[in-house]
DNA sequence: TCAAAAGTGTTATCCTTACACCCATGT
DNA sequence: ACATGGGTGTAAGGATAACACTTTTGA
């Protein structure tokens, strides 16, 4: 890298974090709220500038995290830098300065609200990529709108490209892709149907402020990939746990359902897990055995995960 | 993001490319002198600082290349942020301030050096990364010389955590995993094999400026992982070639050689392909049907890629 | 005629998927 | 008794990996 002064235009930088963790069947992600926004725009991510006490950009972050919060965080990986001068087109002008944002995802194993920030369902923020339940509602409004985007394009040859990319991303070709939440939140993005992009109602979802819930879409998407290669999930389990939980909780984060048996053998032969001595006794039927991660499946396989075995009915 | 006043110690932001191409077989890195490094260390990544005039990162990074290489870059994609104020550890006290990084990779059609920049190996400056030929000379000397590191660690247990990372990263436990590019660098880098962390010799590699060897080692990691799941080796095409220059491409890239007649079956029906009408007569042998590669296949697959068939022979 | 690379065919094996069924507990 | 979730077995289908073999050119 070049050596650069520091100059009057230096940039601005920001960490913020993507705080996900799953509780009671249900994928939620940490917010705070976020004062001088727009209406219907004051959820945002914990966030704060990267400080020259600051010894790393990692440890800056937890170090606002664990301010805004009180949570303290494990597990935590960077996501992406979001950058463009015109992250700020809503708010004032900054004279050519830029403003960069370093966006990481952290899983975390407890929810404990702490000060003023509280824990959110995802689908809050995307309620379209919620399948467990069938094929959601908002979901053929959302698409119909977006083809009516596709229709008004300037030319047909950019036309059958909106076309094109509403198929790949909404599953009319090839089925349902989980992992591309980023590219779905995109394309309502660019077809101005969120709040964001100057949309006046919330049918795709609640919006956040700044480019806040462009971050939790792809830390949704890098979860729900990371799973398949991964043991990631561990990180939002409890130290025990039934096979039961663990799939409620995959298919909380994936937001389809899986085939019962079939992910229990799966996560089995995989050496994912190991037996404890304990069972529970829960929610009616039979007592489940208490499962733990087995560690050493690092050591073994070379991407161990749990690919997701496609089935409908539970 | 929290709205920061700029303060006498805001960050500098570089960006840097590593611009990857494949051509007569050998995978390649376009770099370019650094004046002002420690002896053995000038050969650096295009890179410069993020200038109020630059409309976004990408487009900086765009205009940074070519000015310094004369190279206009096509697939373009964020790596990661480097961050830690230590990356300054061989350079001068900054008093406090952050300097930053953020890393590209771009995948280019050409090889055609501009100005001072040059084209080299990947594999010069990880020459343990090329398994083409069998297993690499060089890398028994550097695993030897881990694992004196794995013994000499304070505490048996530090001691077996290296051990468990030398076998994971470089293959002694289930066989050689050719994405973890970055972990074996690291590796290297925490036991000071490498020039940038104080080794005198380069039995592990040539050194590069500042951590831009680094930036590359994720630059590889990403694209041997990329190429499994997503066409982008055509991005290193020429419009039109034959199969077995795609499958010695695909073999320089992810160093390991791959099944011949698997491997065709496997392009051809994914649907990665098509077959013009031309063929050509090069070097020896049956001339070879040439053939492109099909768009519509980002269509019809979830995950166009090419899975190694991890053969042995040719 | 032989080396070298292109290209085709076949088979054994493993993994995925789907279906069917039994088990243990609370009400 | 029966609803509920836990847990096991097995068979069909498809993808993968390994093998052997033919074709077409240039030297």
């Amino acid at each position: 890298m070049d050596e650069a002064e520091p100059s009057a235009a230096a940039p601005l930088v920001g960490l913020a974090a993507a705080i996900l963790a799953a509780t009671l069947d249900e994928p939620r992600v940490l917010t705070v709220p976020v004062a001088g926004q727009p209406a219907g725009r004051g959820e945002g991510l914990p966030a704060g500038p990267l400080e020259p006490a600051h010894p790393t950009l990692e440890r800056g972050l937890r170090a606002w995290v664990e301010r805004q919060t009180g949570q303290s965080l494990g597990y935590v990986e960077q996501l992406y830098t979001f950058g463009d001068r015109d992250r700020r087109r809503d708010g004032r002008d900054e004279g050519g300065q830029h403003a960069l944002s370093v966006a990481y995802l952290a899983l975390v194993r407890e929810a404990r609200p702490a000060a003023d920030a509280t824990w959110q369902s995802w689908y809050r923020y995307f309620p379209y990529e919620d399948r467990r339940a069938g094929r959601p509602p908002a979901l053929d409004a959302v698409v119909a709108r977006l083809e009516a985007w596709a229709e008004e394009a300037a030319s047909p040859a950019e036309g059958r490209r909106r076309g094109d990319r509403i198929g790949l991303t909404f599953g009319a070709a090839g089925g349902w892709n989980e992992e591309r939440v980023l590219e779905r939140y995109e394309l309502l993005f660019e077809a101005g149907l969120v709040p964001e992009a100057g949309a006046a109602d919330s049918l795709a979802g609640q919006a956040m402020a700044f480019d806040h819930r462009r971050m939790l879409a792809t830390a949704l998407g890098r979860l729900r990939g990371k799973i398949k290669y991964r043991p990631v999930v561990f990180e939002l389990m409890p130290p025990a746990f039934t096979l039961g939980q663990l799939q409620r909780v995959v298919e909380a984060l994936s937001g389809v359902l899986l085939h019962k048996q079939n992910f229990r053998r799966l996560v089995a032969q995989q050496g994912l897990v190991e037996e404890t001595e304990s069972v529970t006794a829960e929610t009616g039927g039979r007592p489940a055995r208490l499962m733990r991660f087995r560690r050493e499946v690092l050591l073994e396989r070379p991407a161990p995960g749990l690919r997701l075995p496609a089935g409908r009915a539970g």
